[in-house]
DNA sequence: GCGGAGATTTCC
DNA sequence: GAAATCTCCGCG
């Protein structure tokens, strides 16, 4: 994947990201699962974007060239991993919520305290937690074949599979809050919140 | 400087 | 249902 795929439209994006391969290359080994689970946040229009009308050091990355990777501390414990999209300058990323667990079971196992796969990834914390992201890779470019953090085609979801609700506790952001910018994988037994 | 709030997770 | 826990931002 390169840069030119990361600029279409990022609604659009956060449906073709759902079935790609996020991995993670560590000291410790590789760890990395399917996506099945994203929100999109549109930085001109969306009040539960970091990056509606609020461009500062945090989200200065999300200005950048789609393709980047955007990385969050909240709640005083956890990290959120997001992917830059759209043109340069816009302010957009697709937040990655959930994972299906495929590469280094084990040592996801061993970094989330947790032998249950379907525990593993299935949430934006757990995510970062169980593929050691941090704020060490903000910014780190997703398409350099040879970066740490990578990107990868891997199954093709149909439409057909694909659901979408409101986001998850944005319900702060006005009218924004209830439009249907998350998607997932239907059925599928590794996302955030089963049973939706 | 200070205070409040947050794209969450976990356990009671 | 609430605690844990910290960084950033806005206010003044």
């Amino acid at each position: 994947m390169n840069h030119l795929f990361f600029r279409q439209d990022t609604v659009e994006l956060a449906r073709k990201l759902l079935g790609c391969l996020l991995i993670h290359r560590t000291p410790d080994g590789v760890a990395g699962g399917m996506i099945v689970e994203t929100e999109a946040y549109v930085g001109a229009i969306d009040k539960a974007c970091h990056a509606y009308r609020n461009r500062s050091e945090r989200t200065e990355i999300m200005y950048h060239d789609g393709g980047y990777a955007y990385v969050y501390f909240i709640y005083g414990m956890h990290y959120c991993f997001n992917v830059v999209t759209g043109p340069e300058g816009e302010g957009n990323a697709v937040l990655i919520r959930a994972l299906e667990p495929v590469i280094g079971l084990d040592l996801m196992r061993k970094r989330r305290r947790m032998n249950q796969l379907r525990n593993l990834c299935s949430g934006p914390g757990k995510v970062c937690q169980a593929l050691d992201i941090t704020k060490n890779e903000y910014g780190l470019d997703l398409c350099n074949a040879d970066s740490p953090l990578r990107l990868i085609q891997y199954r093709y979801i149909p439409d057909a599979k694909i659901g979408a609700s409101p986001r998850i506790n944005v319900a702060y952001a006005g009218e924004a809050a209830a439009w249907p910018w998350r998607f997932y994988v239907k059925d599928n037994p590794y996302v955030s919140i089963i049973g939706s």
